[in-house]
DNA sequence: TAGGCTATCGTTAGTCG
DNA sequence: CCGACTAACGATAGCCT
C-alpha cells in the first residue's frame, strides 16, 4: 500500500477532504458518546463544515445546551472562592453560549451560500439574471430559508 | 496483558474512571483540532466534568469566531448577483487556512488560561497574592509555556 | 496522583468496484 | 459519487514507577 502518513495541514484535494470529513466527523463523534459514557459525564461538540447542510451537533442541541450551563454553574459554585476567575469564566460561559448560537446562525448562512452557489452554477447564470431567473431563484431561498428556519426552531425545541 | 476489550458502559471505579477521563479528553481534542485542520472547518468541543475545575472548551471560541463572522460579512444578497463565485470559494480555502493556524494559537492561550485559573483555584488563592505565590505561579506558567509550545512544534513537524 | 510504557485494539488513507 | 476493504497508523487500558 501506499503511504498513509499525513501531513496535519488543510487538504487541498476537494475530493479527499470531503471523505476525510466524512470518515473522522464520524470517528470524531463516536469519541464523544464514548467519553460521555465511560466517564459519564456531559459532552458535546459541534461541527460546522461546507460539506452538511446544517452542523452536527452532538448528542443533539438540547443536550449541548445543557453541557454549556453546567459549565455556568459550576462556575457559580465556585463564586465565593475567587471572585476574579469566576468573572473571567463568566466572560467564557457567555462567549461559549453565543459561539452555539453564531455557529447555528452561521450555519444558515452558509447553507443558503452553498444553495446559491448551486443554483448559479447548475444553471450556469452569472452575474447579471434575467427577471424570471431573479423570480426563480427568489422562491427557491424563500423556500430554503423557511427550511432552514424550521431545523433551527427544531434544534431548539 | 490483561484485557484490553471494554464494554461501553460507565466506569464505576473513580481511580479508572479519571485516567480514562483524562486520556480521552487529551486524545478528543487532539481529534477536533485534526478535523478542524486538514478539513478548514470550524468545529468546537465542550466537556463538563467534575474532575476538572472547569470545563473544557475547545479552541478558544473568541478567534474561532473572528473567523465565522468573515464568512457571515459576505452576505447573501450581494453574494448572488455581484461577486464571482469561484473566487469566493478561494476566498473560503485561504480563510480556512487563517483559521487553522489561529486555532493553533488560540489553543495555546486556552491552555495558558486553564491552567492559571486551575491553579488559582485549587491553592484558593484570591485576588491578592503574595510576592511567594506570585513566583511560583510564574515558575508554574513559565513551564507549561515550555511544555505547550513543544506540542505546538510536534504539530508542526 | 500523575506520567511513562507497550501490547492490543481502534481509526482511517488510499484503493477498488 | 458512495460504500467496502485493508494495511498502516493512532489511541489507550493496564501496569509500573
Amino acid at each position: 500500500m501506499t503511504r498513509r502518513k499525513v501531513k496535519l495541514a488543510f487538504i487541498c484535494d476537494d475530493t479527499a477532504r470531503k471523505a476525510s470529513y466524512n470518515k473522522r466527523k464520524k470517528g470524531l463523534i463516536k469519541k464523544v458518546r464514548e467519553l460521555t459514557t465511560l466517564c459519564g459525564i456531559p459532552a458535546c461538540a459541534i461541527i460546522s463544515s461546507p460539506f452538511d447542510s446544517q452542523p452536527e451537533v452532538w448528542p443533539n442541541p438540547e443536550e449541548a445546551m445543557n453541557v454549556i450551563d453546567r459549565y455556568k454553574n459550576s462556575s457559580v459554585k465556585d463564586e465565593n472562592r475567587n471572585v476574579n476567575q469566576e468573572r473571567f469564566l463568566m466572560q467564557r460561559i457567555s462567549k461559549a453560549r453565543d459561539q452555539v448560537r453564531k455557529l447555528k446562525y452561521d450555519n444558515r448562512e452558509q447553507e443558503l451560500n452553498l444553495l446559491m452557489f448551486g443554483y448559479l452554477q447548475n444553471n450556469n447564470i452569472s452575474d447579471d439574471l434575467t427577471a424570471e431567473e431573479l423570480r426563480d431563484f427568489d422562491k427557491l431561498v424563500e423556500k430554503k430559508l423557511k427550511e432552514v428556519d424550521n431545523k433551527i426552531k427544531k434544534l431548539d425545541a
